[in-house]
DNA sequence: CGGCATTTTGAAAGCTGTCAAACCCTGTGG
DNA sequence: CCACAGGGTTTGACAGCTTTCAAAATGCCG
């Protein structure tokens, strides 16, 4: 089993440095979208637009019902969004990475909480000017516009993850999502860093702890997976994973 | 118990005339958005962008993986949005009704099936259309894009159903939210026009029929509820109604 | 009235949840 | 260096909610 400290180094997306956006000295995922996905090649966003935030570990960012006076970039860490019934039941209904985008409240206040799971850092825009920058420039709302298209897709996706599929689909599932997205960020797609707890997991996809522990170690017995340390798995059979994931 | 035929004419979707867009004649639902939610009173859409579409009940419009060429508008009746896991096992994402959006296609392709549950007509946008739309009445793209942020909204919402109600919780939540959606339309909301099966309803809410049927008679014997012919239910207890919801 | 799909109800099984305890890892302090 | 504390994870036994399987009831329509 490889060293644990190794592969912490190896594949800490709290490391990662792939380059800069030019407008923040922040950004670590300068290819796909960056110091905010609001920016384009064609369009910089204005160092006097933005503002950066750090988080530490756990730290909340905004409660559900809170104003929704910014809208957020994720730069570097993860992010959980999560909405809560008020016998304390808990969904999450998204894990950011570094490049995604959060925090549009249609209605004015947010739908749900941001929580950071590791330290992170955003970049922050107020939300008032982004109807200024989008008279400045319309490629940028564009841009925005299929943010949340895709995201309304993802959420559909969820739906029915949550609604139809089994337990040990479930886990599969994400912990495939997981993979493909920071296959995109430029990580290798075998080895998976989840630092989110059990719980976190489970509340994402509508199970408990113990049942999300008893997948893992049914997928560990049964070979397709391997625990790398703490924070991390290898995929040891992705094909055989993805047929455990429900779908085709 | 009221006459089935009185209730179907006063309450029926597919007959409720509230006025016309002007642009189209065949809007049922004028104030609210639209022959089309892309129409604003500042920027009526073109007759010459858009044409009609009409479905039997279960006519499909399109299917999941479909080109997604057309944007659309529901004017009148119910359409159901779906997808399908390759063993059959279904999820509905959402329940549409007159002046509800449906379409985009962020990857060019659709993510979802689209099938009228009633008799059911639409307005058709092209979709490349669209960015000339965008281009010429900027209002329009800030409308669609209120739109779409409010669907991923209602889609969180439905993911805290999915994966952290009970059974019961869930019908509650549904009967409610269609009913509080008719009463936007100038429907009365105690009595709830539900056109599609008890499948439908299990597909949504990610249960079996067995088990929406069920609740439906424990409300029905605890009073919540009343049929009222074979389509309608009338809430009695509105309060006690949203306390099994599991909100507030 | 008869055929058929949908809905309802019943009984039993099964998957996931609940409750509880052991285990593991990490950080702290003697 | 080791003992200890504490949070998170894993495992076990059992319960419970929802599903599954099956059959009866209801309503629609020719």
């Amino acid at each position: 089993m490889a060293n644990n400290t190794d592969s912490q180094q190896l594949y800490d997306f709290n490391m990662a440095k792939t380059g800069s956006c030019g407008s923040c000295d922040n950004c670590t995922v300068r290819h796909f979208a960056l110091c905010s996905p609001l920016e384009t090649d064609d369009f910089p966003v204005m160092e006097s637009m933005l503002s950066r935030i750090n988080l530490s570990p756990s730290e909340t960012l905004f409660y559900e019902a809170d104003a929704g006076d910014y809208v957020y970039t994720v730069t570097s860490g993860y992010v959980k969004l999560y909405k809560t019934l008020p016998d304390g039941r808990c969904q999450i209904t998204g894990f950011l990475m570094p490049g995604d985008f959060l925090g549009l409240a249609p209605q004015g206040t947010h739908n749900y909480t941001a929580q950071a799971i590791t330290s992170a850092s955003l970049c922050r825009f107020w939300r008032h000017k982004l109807s200024d920058m989008f008279n400045q420039f319309p490629a940028v709302e564009k841009r925005l516009f299929d943010i949340i298209s895709q995201e309304l897709l993802i959420a559909q996706n969820q739906m029915l993850l949550l609604g139809r599929k089994t337990s040990r689909e479930k886990v599969t599932s994400f912990i495939l999502d997981i993979s493909k997205r920071a296959g995109r960020l430029g990580f290798p797609e075998n080895i998976v860093y989840l630092p989110m707890t059990r719980s976190d997991i489970a509340d994402y996809l509508g199970l408990t702890t113990e049942s999300v522990s008893r997948v893992f170690s049914a997928l560990r017995k049964d070979g397709l997976i391997e625990n790398r340390g703490k924070d991390h798995i290898e995929i040891m059979k992705p094909q055989e994973l993805t047929g455990a994931s429900g779908e085709a």
